[in-house]
DNA sequence: GCCCATCTTTGACGCAGATCAACCTTTGTC
DNA sequence: GACAAAGGTTGATCTGCGTCAAAGATGGGC
């Protein structure tokens, strides 16, 4: 099972997809072929959980395709998504020995992995990994902002559209071109794994959803497919000042 | 006014009082002389603003001394507070042409100043402050989700028991040794700035801080100041995990 | 085709926390 | 010491979202 998958992975960092946004983005030919003697893929299946938290983590890496999940559970069962992990985030600390949050693949994964030591080893020596990793990470850290904003004062509905609209956006800065009309995408999230990511329960997502479709914000085929017909319309109602660019 | 200020800030990096821990705290002596030649100190009163999000943004540097918020804010008005910024912590992002959030000084505050260009050309030559700045984001990044779980998950109990225990261990973290006995402190925060902090009224904020008071959990002497009789008995309060141990 | 598991929707009801309002305490100014 | 302003407390009421419950899609396995 595993060795079918790794058939299909890919092998040279040049066909890589994550290649100019992963943490090696900026690295040079000779330091991609340092990168390469530490690297391994690991493929996930949907559902699959990558590692627990508390777990013993020995190794770092970037996702390649697919989606994963951040969760921090409280004792009672209470669970709080902190990160949702797209094609290019990077996966773990370095210098940490064990995994902070529980990461689960939602979807089919492929992660493109580092054993930690030589990782850091390399980072010390690299500065271009180490700009790059610090870069994201501070693109995380105003994700994390802008998500804490949503948690703490946003409504039900607010919630949600501003999630339709984060996910809408991700989607547009992926495929070229094409700025005006509709927005068609996918929703990469069940019910429940929104709820976890906007503090809710499902039913109030269920309800929601289904009443910003009444109201035209969205338009719904089946439960997963969405089209935003207007952007700004969508924005406005996430409580988001609507005069920013629809695009990053 | 400033002058007088002036007068009292420190001069040499050798007597800052967060020299072992800010964005400086790895460098050489031949680094902070550098690094010397392009700071200066500012002081601010408690309740004035630092910088207002989308103002230009050509200094970054440190809190020294005091605390100083970063909020987010809605058109309609809410607010979250997204950042809570103790001495030591970094304001600013290298690289960012503007200010990402309102940063507003809650006490009187000082901070450490380095104009940003000149920063950031000798960040690049410099891995010391580089990996300083990627391990204080990382923290930061933790915190924030940490934060998240907070926001999301919470009763408005929990919320303040969490603030409360947050707030205490950092003193302890301070004040060297001594782990045992009631851990006493000042808020820092007005009521309304723990309900920004907190996503909650002002209101929710004073009942229940008089309802942990009420139980026992907390002690409290005029508005401000704080006992905590019981450590792990506000940490159960908070809704965390009671065997961590109480120090970082 | 049928069954079962998973995901989703919708309804009825209750409660935690928001809202609105009044009043208290402290501090600084004249 | 009177006053005003800022911060804080407490009460009454309202409401958005959670909780509990039931039933409708959808898809995979046999």
């Amino acid at each position: 099972m595993l060795n079918e998958a790794a058939k299909t992975l890919p092998r040279d960092c040049g066909d890589c997809p994550i290649r100019h946004r992963a943490v090696c983005a900026r690295c040079e030919s000779d330091e991609l072929a340092k990168l390469d003697t530490i690297k391994y893929y690991r493929s996930f299946e949907a559902g699959q959980t990558v590692i627990w938290a508390g777990d013993k983590m020995d190794f770092v890496g970037s996702v390649v395709t697919g989606i994963a999940t951040l969760t921090q559970a409280m004792e009672d069962g209470r669970t709080q998504m902190v990160g949702l992990l797209l094609p290019s985030d990077f996966v773990g600390r370095p210098g940490r020995e064990t995994a902070a949050y529980d990461v689960v693949a939602t979807t089919d994964m492929v992660m493109c992995c580092f054993r930690r030591k030589p990782f850091e080893e390399m980072m010390a020596v690299t500065p271009h990994i180490a700009q790059r990793l610090l870069e994201m990470t501070l693109d995380e850290l105003d994700a994390a902002r802008e998500w804490m904003l949503v948690l703490g004062r946003k409504t039900a509905r607010e919630k949600i559209a501003s999630l339709l609209s984060i996910i809408a956006r991700r989607n547009a800065s992926l495929s070229v071109g094409k700025t005006t009309g509709p927005m068609v995408f996918d929703l990469p999230l069940t019910r429940e794994a929104m709820a976890d990511y906007l503090g809710l329960t499902l039913e109030t997502v269920s309800r929601q959803i289904s009443a910003l479709r009444k109201d035209g914000v969205i338009v719904l085929e089946g439960k997963r497919h969405v089209t935003v017909p207007d952007f700004n319309r969508l924005m406005e109602e996430a409580g988001d000042d609507s005069d920013g660019g629809p695009l990053a």
